[in-house]
DNA sequence: AGATCAAATATAGCTAGCCATGAACATAGA
DNA sequence: TCTATGTTCATGGCTAGCTATATTTGATCT
């Protein structure tokens, strides 16, 4: 037994899943938002874009399951996006609380730009990996996330 | 070629690396915050219990390199942290700049708790990866985070 | 000593998350 | 029909990040 003066030993932070996964994300958003702020978005909105890209329409509540984050906070990037023109909305007629989303012609102009920085950033990720343990790496992360999504 | 309606094909998102790490980060902060919450802590305090554990006490600037944020992050943290008594700052003799960051009594005594909850999620996504591939996780995360860091 | 440069912290202002709550509308049941 | 319940979105208030800038103090160089 040790009774001495460190009365708690935490991992070290290098080992801890919670404290590695959180500064890589961060690093990730930040060379995101560095590659898109000529472009006129964040980070947070790459999910919008993803999903309407193609350009169908979606509603809010669609986005919110495509993106898996809180109503709320999809709402007030939308909303953002919509200061900033990358957005337009129209007005469902089956269902006057909601609208449909879809990109404004100058964000579809913009799409090209926006695709080529994503790609070069993740191409500047996956460089640091041996092919596949990108794949592995994937297959990691859905394991971790499941697990944590499941138990509630 | 495919000149057909898609203009703009991105990766699905499962496949995406910074959606994945994303919302594995996000998960795990959410999971910090409810065990934590009880106790009057929230997540991005955690590398400051970290690094006072042992009970020396510490300056800003030390508490900026062992949590990898930005000075003005680790700034506000401390604010809430100090705000909610679970740090004391004691004045630097030597430079008035600065001062000494060390745990609250009252926070000491909350470290069992602490230490428990944040052991029992990091078991909890463990279980969701077989023995090794914790590690090899944390080493692929490890390879990530100096690709980030590196190419500035 | 005085001026200049560097270092430590603070502050302002923004995005992105979260939770909790409210408002408007839709739907189902009595 | 009307009432209750559920859905969709908005809003307020919080933490955690970031950038950029200011403030204070130390260190250095003439």
């Amino acid at each position: 037994m040790n009774i001495d003066s460190k009365p708690y030993k935490w991992q070290p932070r290098e080992q801890s899943l919670g404290y590695m996964i959180n500064w890589a994300a961060r690093l990730f958003a930040r060379e995101m938002d560095d590659a898109l702020r000529p472009f006129g978005l964040m980070s947070g909105q790459l999910p919008v874009f993803f999903a309407l890209a193609d350009g169908k329409p979606l509603a809010q509540r669609d986005l919110v399951q495509l993106a898996a984050v809180e109503q709320s906070t999809m709402a007030k990037t939308l909303a953002r996006m919509e200061r900033d023109g990358l957005i337009q909305r129209t007005p469902d007629p089956k269902d006057r609380r909601s609208a449909f989303i879809s990109l404004s012609p100058l964000a579809e102009e913009r799409l090209p730009d926006i695709a080529a920085a994503v790609a070069a950033i993740n191409a500047r990720s996956h460089a640091a990996l041996a092919g596949e343990d990108s794949a592995h790496l994937l297959e990691l992360l859905r394991r971790v996330i499941n697990g944590l999504t499941d138990a509630a």
